[in-house]
DNA sequence: TCTGGGGTCCTGTGGCTT
DNA sequence: TCTGAAGCCACAGGACCC
């Protein structure tokens, strides 16, 4: 017997497809320039981009009318913006995005309990697992289509397969606002033309190893033997992409989903430089970090911090805890030494502080509080141990307690060459007024008597705002002097949820 | 052209335990 | 008591996705 032969012949053995296309794959097209032109109807028909808007912002998402002008998610803005001049630049409003979304899953789930939500704009949805019978999946992803249009005026994509690769591959095949259902007998027509890097999990470096084997295509790929492919790829990845080139996909609809990590990171307009103010700036994305750690259990036992270097080299370090731990002291404090144990000499692009292998229960573990220390790498800095510019303990300094701590003033000095550190990517606080610091375009404002809008760009004490809302019509902007018409930061309005919308209203009784 | 920020998963390495 | 293998775990880096 060859060997060899059996592996490749057991792994295919061991996969269980489906004999019909009932996994249906959603996409939101443009997701978040779609939603900024629905809730800004001055926008629509006008190229947008949304993402960083700083000197080192990278674009999140091109409207189509941009993408006519050449610019494209994941490319520098400066870019984008020379490609598309006319593009109505905007930071992105995460809590507009999470309700359309909160609205479009909803919509899955009148089809389906069986929903799996990818990300904010994507997800599987099982039509097998549908009450009352597996709908028709042309009848299926019109509804959806339908309901979506009609609940959050978006477009979305939809592919149906009879696994989640198809019906990933099939949304992407006719965007915008299409529909393509891939029977399994029509899989490898559809399929063997593609380019292989339509198979998710084939990136750049996967693409480049496979282009050097002589492959391009998913055809090519289905030529390549089972140990040519482990070998080049490594075991998991080889053997997932030798199943993926013949279509041979059994991965379930799974509804439930753990978070295992959570953190935040920043990048600084300007490369930061000295210690302390490296320092200081990893108490301020440790506070971001906390907070979402916070809504996820809020217990860890595992604190990584990451730091790029000026040359986009990246290094990371981590602390682990023998137990979990919530203590605001001990997770800062695992932080400052795992980025000084990186190396904070040389100046930093980039801070990151992350908490893996995360605890459900924060409370178990504020019991073990005190009594733990971490486990670290030998050449870890401990406490104390650096001479000349000790970092304080978590019991000896009250500035390292409690969530209250206020952050630690960065000052540039007086020849300005440090920048401050700043907050130039995320969105301010609402509630509070506008003004030139906390201003960023896209935002939303609202005024005692104008009513709501969004900020185009503040100069000085002069806003210049567009009071329009997803149900009025576009309105030209206009000039407010904030002294005399004061603009307060507000929450997005969103969109309704599929639940709370009357039954009269619904169109389908 | 000059590279964001939120994540997940995989791999190689090395230490520890049995 | 020493040694080697196997299994497990932590760590660091990298690829990838949206």
């Amino acid at each position: 017997m060859d060997g060899r032969g059996d592996r490749a012949q057991r792994l295919v053995d061991a996969v269980r497809v489906r004999d019909a296309a009932t996994v249906l794959h959603l996409d939101a097209d443009a997701f978040f320039a779609a939603v900024e032109q629905r809730d800004k109807p001055s926008l629509r028909g006008r190229p947008v981009l949304v993402g960083g808007v700083g000197p080192r912002g990278v674009v999140s998402t091109a409207s189509y009318e941009a993408r006519r002008d050449g610019a494209r998610s994941a490319m520098p803005m400066a870019r984008a913006r020379r490609l598309s001049p006319a593009a109505a630049v905007l930071v992105p409003r995460f809590a507009a995005y999470a309700a359309y979304s909160g609205v479009i899953m909803g919509v899955l789930r009148e089809l389906t309990p069986g929903v799996e939500p990818l990300s904010i704009d994507e997800a599987f949805a099982d039509l097998a697992q549908a009450e009352g019978g597996t709908p028709e999946p042309e009848e299926a992803a019109a509804r959806v289509q339908a309901r979506v249009a009609e609940l959050t005026g978006l477009t979305v994509s939809v592919g149906v397969g009879r696994s989640k690769l198809v019906a990933k591959i099939a949304s992407d095949l006719r965007k915008p606002g299409g529909v393509v259902v891939v029977r399994p007998a029509d899989e490898d027509d559809v399929l063997l033309p593609l380019d292989v890097r339509v198979i998710p999990g084939v990136g750049p470096a996967t693409a480049g190893a496979l282009e050097r084997l002589g492959v391009r295509t998913v055809a090519d790929l289905r030529r390549q033997p089972l140990d040519t492919l482990t070998m080049t790829l490594g075991e998991a990845n080889g053997s997932h992409l030798f199943l993926m080139a013949r279509g041979l996909d059994d991965r379930p609809v799974s509804v439930s989903g753990e978070r295992k990590s959570a953190g935040a990171e920043r990048t600084f307009a300007h490369d930061l430089a000295g210690r302390d103010v490296v320092l200081a700036a990893v108490d301020d994305v440790v506070d971001e970090a906390l907070q979402r750690l916070e809504r996820h259990g809020g217990a860890t036992r595992t604190v990584v911090a990451k730091v790029r270097y000026g040359d986009f080299s990246t290094v990371t370090r981590s602390v682990t805890f023998p137990h979990p731990t919530a203590s605001v002291a001990q997770l800062r404090d695992a932080a400052r030494r795992a980025a000084l144990a990186a190396g904070i000499d040389e100046p930093v692009r980039l801070l990151g502080v992350s908490f893996h292998n995360l605890a459900p229960h924060a409370q178990l573990a504020l019991d073990l509080e005190g009594g733990d220390d971490a486990v670290v790498q030998p050449d870890l800095p401990l406490d104390g141990d650096d001479e000349g510019d000790v970092l304080p303990g978590p019991a000896d300094d009250p500035r390292l307690v409690g969530a209250e701590k206020p952050v630690p003033a960065v000052e540039a000095p007086g020849d300005g060459t440090v920048p401050v550190v700043g907050r130039p990517l995320g969105p301010p606080a609402t509630g509070r007024l506008l003004d030139a610091a906390n201003a960023r375009p896209g935002l939303d404002v609202e005024h005692a008597t104008l009513g709501r809008g969004w900020v185009v760009h503040v100069r000085g004490r002069e806003a210049t705002v567009r009071f329009e809302t997803a149900t009025t019509a576009p309105a030209r902007s206009r000039v407010l002097d904030l002294d005399a018409d004061p603009l307060v930061l507000v929450e997005p309005v969103g969109v309704t949820p599929p639940s709370a919308v009357p039954a009269e209203l619904r169109g389908d009784g």
